[in-house]
DNA sequence: TTTCATTGCGTCGTTATGACACAATGATAA
DNA sequence: TTATCATTGTGTCATAACGACGCAATGAAA
């Protein structure tokens, strides 16, 4: 969308009209990588802070097609986990002073009553992907575009942060009555490695043992003939999902409950 | 906010300035009575057509506090469980000429441009009050403000139907890992009437002694030495619930999980 | 060939859950 | 005053789920 830097001025000159007055959203983009929960983030021009793939509305556009359309910006992915689950609507969230003094620096003039200074209501979305159909992606307000690991993200852009925790805490609570794992993990995968993405999410170490029980129990697991081998000790069994299962899990939901 | 016909007008007039462009928020407020499940409803004029309580947010004002805001000018409540469950974002939802025809049908002029005609989002929060707290009060685009029977809800304005079932099916998950009652009934309550509320909220029966050994294993209710009489056959026992309990269930949730 | 971390499978005691039985209660009707 | 009866309080029983843990099998590395 925005390829240079006369781009950018285009963007913010005509922004005003093409978009939402007031209105973006953040992507909370999951991906699962080397046993590690990773989180795609952009690194601002001229500054050390990264932010969240966000992007604005467009005036026609359906809140989560906007949402789509920036993750394919970022990913390349198409069909991908996506779900809206926070509201971001403090005021204070918008520091106008800041914005303004954040484009100078980068040489960008801005209007004072400019539609990007005004106060932005932002709407969280997060998502599952595969790590490896991924192909990060910047935008031309940011020098790189890549996956951070979970725990070791620090110097967010403004309320980033607080968004990127309440989307884990929302993620956690999912894991209770949602499988997760088709869109964060390859085809075929072994338990260890679907009991680490739990533990990465959870933040805690789970008994191994009563882990596999559950996850059987569960009836999404079908464990192929195949192990991995290569790794060192016992080769274990592969595994992939019983997609007719998983989704019927996903609308049912998978603990009894009332 | 609004008085009269006059101020309606200035309300249109002026409210571009005043509000937070193409954001508004509906309210799904849920009362119990009379072993029923209930919803806050305005009647709006000139038309057979009921609305969800709403509004819009001030430019300066946070979202929760605009909520909070409508929730206290429908009710009179001030004090009370709120919590935004999700964000209608489809352009299709606001149908400029359909509300320009509303208006005009009203006597109430409305420019091409106005801001009211614009395409807006919305922030859906549902709240849980006690009934008997509540003292319906319309606003003046509406002709009456009163409770409706959960499953005797038809005629809703525009999309409100749609945020109404999503408000009920976002409490039925939430029943599986909080408690829910302390906002909805009064301090005193049988066993009975709670599990009629779960009923309802639910919408199906559930077994008796079934529920009261679950809700007792819960840990959150305190049975008093009173019973509730006059109502022929056994005197069910009144509970209350233990608020420190409640609270911290609250926080950490009930089920297990992981 | 030995070593050893890791994996697959199972046990045991406790707790939660669904289905159902039975006695106690208290207003209503005989 | 007494019998009736819907409703409530408490308990049983079989089954499933869960946390903690034991033990043998595996397969690459020493």
């Amino acid at each position: 969308m925005m390829r240079e830097l006369k781009n950018i001025r285009e963007f913010i000159e005509k922004g005003g009209k093409l978009f939402h007055p007031g209105l973006s959203l953040d992507c909370v983009i999951f991906g699962f990588h080397e046993n590690q929960l990773k989180v795609l983030l952009l690194k601002m021009n001229h500054t050390d802070l990264w932010a969240l793939p966000g992007g604005f509305v467009y005036k026609d556009e359906a809140l989560e097609a906007a949402a789509t359309r920036v993750l394919q910006e970022r990913t390349g992915i198409n069909d991908i986990f996506l779900q809206q689950f926070h509201v971001f609507g403090n005021p204070a969230r918008s520091d106008r002073k800041y914005q303004s003094g954040r484009l100078k620096k980068w040489g960008i003039p801005v209007e004072k009553d400019s539609w990007i200074l005004n106060r932005f209501v932002t709407v969280g979305f997060y998502a599952l992907v595969e790590f490896s159909h991924v192909t990060p992606t910047p935008d031309n307000t940011s020098a790189a575009c890549g996956w951070h690991h979970l725990h070791d993200i620090n110097n967010l852009f403004m309320d980033h942060k607080e968004i990127l925790d309440r989307a884990l805490e929302t993620l956690r609570q999912q894991l209770n009555y949602q499988p997760i794992g088709y869109n964060l993990l390859p085809d075929k995968f072994t338990m260890p490695e679907l009991q680490t993405l739990y533990e990465t999410i959870l933040g805690k170490k789970l008994d191994r043992r009563n882990f596999q029980r559950r996850m059987n129990n569960y009836g999404i697991l079908r464990r192929l003939k195949e192990t991995r081998k290569g790794c060192a000790h016992k080769a274990p069994y592969l595994y992939s999902f019983d997609l007719r299962k998983y989704q019927k899990a996903l609308q049912e939901g998978l603990q009894g409950g009332w």
